[in-house]
DNA sequence: CTCTTGACTATCGGAAGTCGATATATCATA
DNA sequence: TATGATATATCGACTTCCGATAGTCAAGAG
């Protein structure tokens, strides 16, 4: 099995967990993630442009051209994710939901792993 | 309304959820962690052992003194959850739970929360 | 007996990541 | 015009993480 890399820290993950569902700009981003976690999770400017930028770096997302060429106006900056951007997020996905499954079986039913 | 601490670092929450199974000493939770995550996570002694401490000093876990006393030989150093440490962990893994039931969801039929 | 290996705790320093404050600009509402 | 939400961006300080390193102890190999 291929060796995949170590876990996104805590803000790359939220960002490429919240872009699984469709591209969406920084702002939104920082709502979002807020949102998926019921405001438990407060990601501040600080911490989204870089973390953003760092992810477009690494070849997780892009910056979505398109939607901000057609319009004039617009100041938002859409991303989405990469092929491999998205490989990663399902991943991560798939890291949290049996670290959960694993812990919350553990107290439900004491049962074994 | 009891205003939730944010969330914790990656290492703490790793070893708070862990220590949900019951009390563990230091290289055994290394070891746990991993075991977890299938190896996805690896926790270095730099990390668990700072980490450690930081725990206690945030009266999230205990040395559990007890089993350090009853064997003579025992180098191993016993830590299990605090009130405080259990409830923080249940939270932790309430918003995962949350994170990932939401996003997963959103995946599967685009059904609404 | 000695040598190696694995269990176990511990610390250090640098790198990476996070956060709050701050700045700037646009737009809507009052 | 002034307030507040939207929106992007940067800075510096702080926290957290990680690999390397070090040391002790016990068990098994030679």
């Amino acid at each position: 099995m291929i060796k995949s890399s170590k876990p996104l820290p805590a803000a790359s993950l939220h960002i490429v967990l919240a872009l699984l569902e469709g591209e969406l700009h920084g702002y939104a981003l920082m709502r979002r993630v807020g949102e998926l976690s019921d405001g438990a999770v407060k990601m501040g400017p600080g911490t989204l442009y870089g973390t953003l930028n760092r992810l477009v770096d690494d070849g997780l997302i892009i910056e979505t051209t398109d939607r901000a060429a057609h319009t004039d106006t617009e100041r938002r900056r859409y991303y989405e994710l990469t092929p491999t951007g998205r490989a990663v997020a399902l991943s991560e996905l798939a890291r949290l939901q049996m670290l959960v499954h694993r812990v919350a079986g553990h107290l439900a039913g004491g049962a074994p792993a």
